[in-house]
DNA sequence: CACAAAGTTTAGCATAGGCTAACTTATATG
DNA sequence: CATATAAGTTAGCCTATGCTAAACTTTGTG
């Protein structure tokens, strides 16, 4: 069965990038509430389920439900009626997303694209970059845009 | 309320970025089913449900369950217990989305990304990249991987 | 040609992530 | 300080995407 084995093995080869973008698809969410809350929390002093949900454009009750998981996974504390914050955990999280994020962003801008364009595709695009791709964008940035 | 303008015109340039990741999300499956069919066909002539699966690394209900949608989508069509074939329309899909792939990952190789890592990472990005970007990538290609 | 293996489909379940409508709590103001 | 408005919560619904187990077709082989 030696040839069964090697298509075996080119299957699992081929599904296991399909595997990423999935489980990437179940981190996302957390990296934009956790992010988002950062932000909201370095701008204002503090993060509301209303800010959230119009950042994200989303209803109300959406968020309430996202917080109640990533509550649950220990990212985020909150009291009723009351504002969001991190755990370490979710600063932890937060820090290493805007650090993507920034440094996708700022890649599509050395790449030429326009700066509203950038913005969008990299709120699409972090979630999917792997390390060693991120650290060829950081060394594209840095190479590009010092000039 | 000036300023109440504004910052409603703010939230909703921002939440416009994750309004389009939502929708490249959904968008995002269809794509990847198209593009395998597509290249089945091409390969073996026809594409079948277990091949899918394997592939996708999803279990053959889950396909089926999907290849549904598809049909209905008007992009597959298929007879029971038969092979799949796509619709011109998910002929067209399965193009745009094959070229918009085959861009990215040289673009990535180009970049000095690791091959493994290219078609793992291009999997995901595929789905977030616009026209635009599409087209400074295809630029970066052409400029810096034929010397 | 009968039957076992391989492939396909159905049924039923779970979770994530959306929504609206109705309700509760907090807050700001007359 | 009473109460209207804003903010947060709950309940109940929907769709998409996964899964397993069981049933059904097709096909290749003895």
């Amino acid at each position: 069965m030696v040839l069964g084995n090697k298509k075996t093995t080119t299957a699992k080869l081929r599904s296991a990038a399909f595997k990423r973008v999935r489980a990437d698809h179940s981190a996302e969410l957390a990296g934009d509430y956790v992010e988002m809350i950062a932000d909201l929390i370095d701008e204002r002093g503090e993060a509301r389920c209303t800010d959230i949900a119009m950042r994200l454009g989303v209803a109300n009750a959406t968020v309430v439900k996202t917080l109640k998981r990533l509550t649950d996974q220990g990212l985020v504390t909150q009291e009723p009626y009351r504002a969001i914050f991190l755990t370490g955990e979710g600063w932890k999280m937060a820090d290493d997303s805007r650090r993507k994020h920034v440094i996708v962003e700022n890649f599509l801008l050395a790449l030429g694209v326009c700066a509203d364009t950038a913005r969008i595709d990299s709120e699409g695009i972090e979630h999917h970059v792997s390390a060693d791709t991120l650290k060829a964008m950081a060394r594209f940035v840095n190479r590009n845009s010092k000039l």
